[in-house]
DNA sequence: CTCGGCCTGCTC
DNA sequence: GAGCAGGCCGAG
């Protein structure tokens, strides 16, 4: 997995399972090489603040806001951000592993939280693209003040992608992914979304009809929460943190099936490189 | 706003 | 060896 918002949503539950009314025993920061890479520096930067402050905490309740997880310990709240190949695991120390599962810790965990009743929560990220956190309740506003509104809640309206589309020349698939007028959407989501609704990605923000636009506000929550019904989606050999995996994958009806038949119409799905990304659609479907 | 860069590992 | 991967940020 790499994490969009129903994938995030899904380890939320997971961990809201696991982990809640447990007490840290110890917090483990170990630093990735090189020490230069922006994760090492932020683990630096934020663990003087996260052995002192975790150390005897208790986990009240794991939220998420579009792809953060939040840990919530009273006071404090410690936030994680999976980048690209973040993933959480938690185990009891005597738990026989899942098969596929990395040995923990290995050379690619940099975070251990020991947790009451002999469990841990290990954060492991291959691409080290991911962040952790230690905040303050009362710098929650700021910290996330650069993210529009969340796709689940009544934030999130007609009228606010509306004004978020208004007169960008940008494509609809940049705009979706910049989090910024709607966030928690990434690669896949957006992909599926835009074929959903019927409009091609490469679109200007300023050129999509208000129908379009109410389509596309009616269609970004449902496939997220038909995403996260299925436990989100999982590539080769993602799990978890219960060791599961996703099933979204066998629902996706573009991403990744450049090539194969669009679903709805037969015509071949196509694949380009669009705001960076790879971007695919139905070019009969989407217009 | 677009682009390159950050990272490692996998596939071709 | 090149190209690609589910995210994001900062430079220009």
């Amino acid at each position: 997995m790499m994490p969009e918002l129903p994938e995030v949503e899904t380890i939320r539950r997971v961990l809201a399972k696991k982990i809640v009314g447990r007490r840290i025993v110890k917090a483990e920061v170990r630093l990735p090489n090189p020490a230069a890479s922006r994760l090492s520096q932020n683990l630096r930067q934020q663990t003087r603040r996260l052995s002192r402050n975790l150390r005897g905490a208790s986990i009240k309740r794991i939220s998420r806001r579009a792809k953060y997880l939040i840990v919530r310990l009273g006071e404090a709240l410690l936030i994680f951000h999976l980048g690209m190949t973040g993933q959480i695991f938690v185990i009891r120390k005597k738990e026989h592993t899942h098969t596929g599962m990395p040995e923990l810790p290995d050379k690619h965990t940099y975070f251990i939280l020991h947790l009451s009743g002999d469990s841990r929560l290990y954060f492991r990220d291959i691409r080290k693209f991911g962040r952790i956190h230690l905040i303050m309740k009362k710098e929650e506003k700021t910290f996330f003040r650069a993210l529009g509104p969340e796709p689940l809640s009544a934030a999130f309206t007609p009228e606010s992608l509306r004004s978020g589309f208004k007169r960008k020349k940008a494509s609809l698939k940049s705009l979706l992914l910049g989090q910024k007028i709607v966030s928690g959407l990434g690669n896949i989501y957006t992909d599926e979304v835009l074929f959903q609704v019927g409009i091609l990605p490469q679109t200007p923000g300023g050129c999509v009809s208000g129908k379009k636009i109410a389509k596309l506000h009616k269609a970004i929550p449902r496939i997220l929460k038909e995403a996260i019904r299925n436990r989100g989606t999982t590539f080769s050999d993602y799990y978890d943190p219960e060791s599961r995996r996703g099933g979204f994958q066998a629902r996706l009806r573009v991403y990744g099936r450049q090539d194969e038949p669009c679903l709805k119409c037969g015509t071949r799905i196509l694949k380009a490189v669009i705001a960076q990304r790879g971007t695919h659609w139905c070019p009969r479907c989407q217009k």
